[in-house]
DNA sequence: CCGTAGAATGAAACCGGTTACATTTAATAA
DNA sequence: TTATTAAATGTAACCGGTTTCATTCTACGG
């Protein structure tokens, strides 16, 4: 169809100052006398250009300080090569471990991160997630408590095309990657350690627990662990605080104050084993020789604990690295499938426990 | 001017499947019968909306989970509502504290926070700085190590009109701010405290000091305390190493080699001191009653080690939401003038410093 | 019942890039 | 030298919003 228009065109000679504002695509072209397409180009087919039409353009680009806005390309490759990292906390160890990870990982992939921590809230969760839909972000890294509300929103999320994967726990769908290690069976494994040690006498410390979060599956590997072994585990010989190193200090004394016979404290984390330390000191009794203690998690500070810490590693940086990977495959291959990946864990024997049956 | 044109109009029916793909506004605006002018109305300015104009679209909004793209009204605004954050590490207490506070800060302002870390880089520094400048960040938080490249480099987003704030290190420049304290005097108020206690053989351990950074002045601080009570302090009383809590380590039995009979380490931060400690374990040194230590930063930990730490406490927490605030406050007010904010510091007195004055 | 102010809405240009397609230029073969 | 083809570049639509300005409704006073 051919149709008679009246021109309406405003023709405001666009961006004729160049003074102020930034500089644009179109001044680039202007300046350097080729399209934009040309200078487009430059920045992702350079290989096309004649050297000297190259040389031309980055010599203007170069003299007045040119900065492309990646929002604006965004919106039309429609990739913000932005991954979003959701964490309950940064001020703990074994999450800044993995947080400085997952950007070192995405920085060597080109990605940026955007990230905010939702201090254990849920309310906080769903803004955060919001926030992310609507930056559009390639991807999404859960390093919470994973709870059903939240795995239904990544699920929306997946629907919007945006692939996430979580870290720390290893849930079983079949959209939402996985990275963890086998949280049962490495507090499975430390409770066993602690037995074969000749410890029957035991109480687990630990953060708040919900339905299989990964605090749920370590309570329940102490708790089967003492079973299969014929020793006692209840309610009263756990106690389940929150994360900081204050309800360790609380916690151990809660505990001792029970059942002042213990010979040993399993804390389900690093910060919760460093106040138990602190308030055994402060009770008296000497680690390891009156009371053993295992921790979990690894983090810097418990090689170096008076005495150091005897705990669980858990490979976070590893982690991290493994989750952006995960991440980065389901993007470039757009691929709605999930992987669930589990990493070993490991016994880090030091000097907090007392072995009543060494040699 | 009036011109006959030949229309070229292809006429696509935008968006015509629903279906696959992101809603846009258009797509809204059509299932919603107005325009889209309208539906970007409901977001930014709902009260000139008919309440029954605005349900209607509100329906759509809701049976469609119809997400805005906040790249595209960006590139219109002008405001990405971003704040960009650059830090040397997360795996560090008190750059953690720090991170969290700049985040719940920014949360509640509105903002997000696309972050990154240095490791001590130059390059990964300016990398950085380039990604956020490609970003269109509304403002940059350094909290890096200031050295004069990077102050240039700040300058020349502040060129872009992009304003920022430096924290830990108190510059005076006339364009970035800058929210710290006053590291000399902090130092020379930790090394009079131990003085005050009695002490005079002391010697330094911190990380690496460059031109005028916060370690140079808090070794400035400790060097000018000692000769002001004409106490010696020289290289060989001074360690610097770097910031993990093996250096501490390392350094302290450096220092105690050197000097045997030193009754007090002044670690320029809590980390290294943490280190110290353990190293005085390992040499069969009981602190406080062989010897003394004073930290720096006043990270959680430091108040459950054994024994609790003496430190120096840097109110990180304010410091984040002092920084965000004046960041903020630069933006919407559109100032270029610096500000520069000294915060207090506080000696914490625990239990690792023996007072031989003690009455 | 009409004129008019003010409220509500719509049309279309614009933000700063990308890219399909068209066109020009250069290189190679005949 | 010319035809053919490939390389280099330009044109203009498009991404998904916002916003100015014009237009249509609505309500109210005369």
């Amino acid at each position: 169809m051919i149709l008679l228009l009246v021109s309406k065109k405003v023709n405001t000679i666009h961006n004729s100052t160049e003074q102020q504002g930034q500089l644009t695509i179109r001044d680039i072209a202007r300046l350097s006398g080729v399209s934009t397409a040309t200078v487009s180009r430059l920045f992702h087919n350079p290989s096309c250009l004649k050297p000297d039409t190259k040389a031309k353009i980055e010599a203007v680009i170069e003299k007045h300080q040119y900065i492309p806005n990646l929002n604006a390309s965004a919106l039309t490759t429609k990739n913000t090569m932005t991954v979003g990292l959701i964490i309950p906390t940064v001020k703990s160890s074994i999450h800044s471990a993995l947080i400085q990870s997952v950007q070192d990982t995405c920085a060597e992939l080109g990605y940026s991160v955007i990230m905010g921590n939702t201090n254990y809230s849920e309310e906080t969760e769903k803004n955060l997630l919001d926030i992310m839909l609507n930056r559009r972000v390639t991807g999404i890294i859960h390093a919470g408590t994973v709870n059903p509300k939240f795995i239904a929103m990544l699920r929306r999320a997946a629907e919007h095309s945006i692939p996430s994967v979580v870290v720390w726990e290893n849930i079983s769908d079949n959209e939402i990657s996985s990275v963890g290690i086998d949280n049962y069976r490495a507090s499975y494994d430390a409770t066993q350690y602690l037995i074969d040690c000749g410890h029957k006498d035991m109480g687990l410390l630990l953060g708040p627990y919900t339905t299989m979060n990964r605090l749920a599956q370590r309570r329940l590997g102490f708790m089967d662990c003492m079973n299969h072994n014929n020793l006692y585990a209840g309610d009263d010989t756990i106690i389940s605080l929150s994360h900081e190193v204050r309800d360790g200090v609380m916690g151990a004394a809660m505990l001792i104050g029970k059942h002042p016979r213990l010979t040993a404290i399993y804390a389900a984390s690093d910060v919760l084993a460093f106040g138990a330390l602190y308030s055994l000191r402060q009770m008296g009794r000497r680690v390891p020789k009156d009371i053993s203690l295992v921790g979990f998690d690894n983090i810097e500070f418990s090689e170096y604990c008076i005495p150091s810490l005897t705990t669980v590693n858990v490979p976070a940086v590893k982690m991290g690295k493994k989750a952006v990977f995960e991440l980065v495959d389901k993007i470039q291959h757009n691929r709605l499938q999930a992987k669930h990946i589990y990493l070993e864990h490991e016994i880090i024997i030091r000097d907090s426990v007392a072995n009543y049956r060494a040699t």
